[in-house]
DNA sequence: CCCTGTGAAGGTTTTCACAGCC
DNA sequence: GGCTGTGAAAACCTTCACAGGG
């Protein structure tokens, strides 16, 4: 699935696959970690094997950027860094509005890989009166009347919905009303958003349902194994596990 | 990307695609809601506008399960809820430890939607003594010298790890180790796990930096739509969101 | 000789469009 | 006539395998 404007026919000359586009962070949590230790060059093999994805659809997803490795050697870590970064946008700063500061908004306000990655939290909202002024991760939240009037000040374009499912369709609106384009959604609910607003979504609940299903398949296997039924599983010797990377599914995203 | 079980050849008569398995949680949370509403059936139009997918994937991904509709009328709510959670193994009672009690640990240990779906919150564990013996959620949270024996004792298979990155490896060996076979992770780290296991990322500041993206690009083709460059976008008229769905991307996910 | 970059092949997922049943 | 279920087509993504530059 693609972002709503992965549609639109004419120009696609820069068109990186949204499979790429989701796994660009990932090298660069990678790669960023080589650049604190000070690495200078790093393989494709290599460099898979720290992102948990394999070195052909590395190799495949560098492509789409250009031509950054060299032949025989590998990739400059400093300066593959700054070419995902820029191809991400993370050169630029982003201020990002958090709204609905329960247990799961004040995790995000304290969660260090936003800053880290230039994004700035600009406000916490809340629509608890009774939160208004309490400083959470050295952030004063803020209620919820204020809204429209930090978004439009501060210019964000980027807002976490973290409230009640009741509450995040009513939150979106107006966010999306102020002139925010891309919501990041906690709460468990379809947001309903007009063309052009980008919405992604995380549910907890999900992710385990997932797990769910292929721990149940796992244990029907080894009865049917057990009985004769099927070939018998592979021997689950301890071995580093390779493709540990998003994809093709549930993630839970989605454009608009 | 499957679970690394979905190579195996023979035997995949009840093979539901990955990218099935990770709407159907989907579709129970829009006819959960519909069943509270007490109403009897729903045709695929309409389920697939309330779990934000379209109609036409929708009944591509209830023909992998069964024939569980009426032409002409449309699909029993009460049925289909059944039948989804019997398939995705929800029926049963998922013994589930969290690891990790920060913020984010208390957030999903107060999460009702783990408990509405089968998913039942064993133990809370954290490295931290202090905390011992405090209750989250009503749970006292054990130290994590008793992990082993908690796994054991409850016959633990699933377990999620909120701990900070640099402890989640270790914490996912000692969770393998004791018998857990799932594990949902929230810590930016890519986890190396053993075969037959399956792991499951949630990570916060991927999805931004997806979303910063899109961002980027819409500024881009504003820019260059203004100029003439590109054909102008297409009018942002307001209207309900069609296919908000999971997919085909980072979701943050795979096999072992 | 090593490792990148990439056509081509293979697989999976989505979408189309309509036959078939109620 | 309405709506499901599904082959077939199209789009997308991954993997293979190797040409070609360092």
């Amino acid at each position: 699935m693609a972002t709503g404007r992965t549609h639109r026919p004419a120009t696609r000359s820069r068109g990186i696959p949204e499979a790429t586009v989701a796994r660009l962070p990932l090298y660069l949590r990678a790669l960023t970690a080589l650049s604190e230790r000070s690495v200078p060059t790093v393989s494709s093999e290599e460099l898979a094997a720290a992102a948990g994805v394999n070195s052909a659809k590395l190799r495949k997803d560098f492509s789409y950027l250009g031509s950054y490795g060299t032949r025989g050697v590998g990739y400059d870590v400093e300066y593959l860094v700054y070419q995902i970064s820029r191809e991400l946008g993370l050169t630029q700063d982003w201020p990002v509005v958090i709204v609905g500061i329960g247990n799961l908004g004040a995790a995000l306000a304290n969660y260090g890989g936003f800053a880290s990655r230039g994004f700035r939290v600009a406000a916490l909202i809340d629509a608890d009166p009774s939160m208004a002024g309490k400083p959470v991760a050295g952030i004063p939240v803020q209620h919820t009347d204020e809204l429209e009037k930090i978004i439009q000040d501060d210019g964000v374009s980027i807002g976490v919905i973290a409230t009640p499912a009741g509450a995040a369709q009513q939150v979106c609106d107006r966010l999306v009303a102020a002139g925010v384009t891309s919501i990041l959604n906690f709460a468990p609910t379809v947001l309903s958003v007009p063309e052009g607003v980008d919405v992604r979504k995380v549910d907890l609940s999900i992710e385990l349902q997932i797990l769910a299903f292929h721990e149940q398949r796992k244990a029907g296997e080894e009865a049917a194994a057990d009985a004769g039924v099927v070939p018998p599983a592979v021997a689950r010797k301890q071995r580093p596990s390779t493709d540990q990377g998003p994809d093709g599914d549930v993630p839970a995203v989605m454009p608009a």
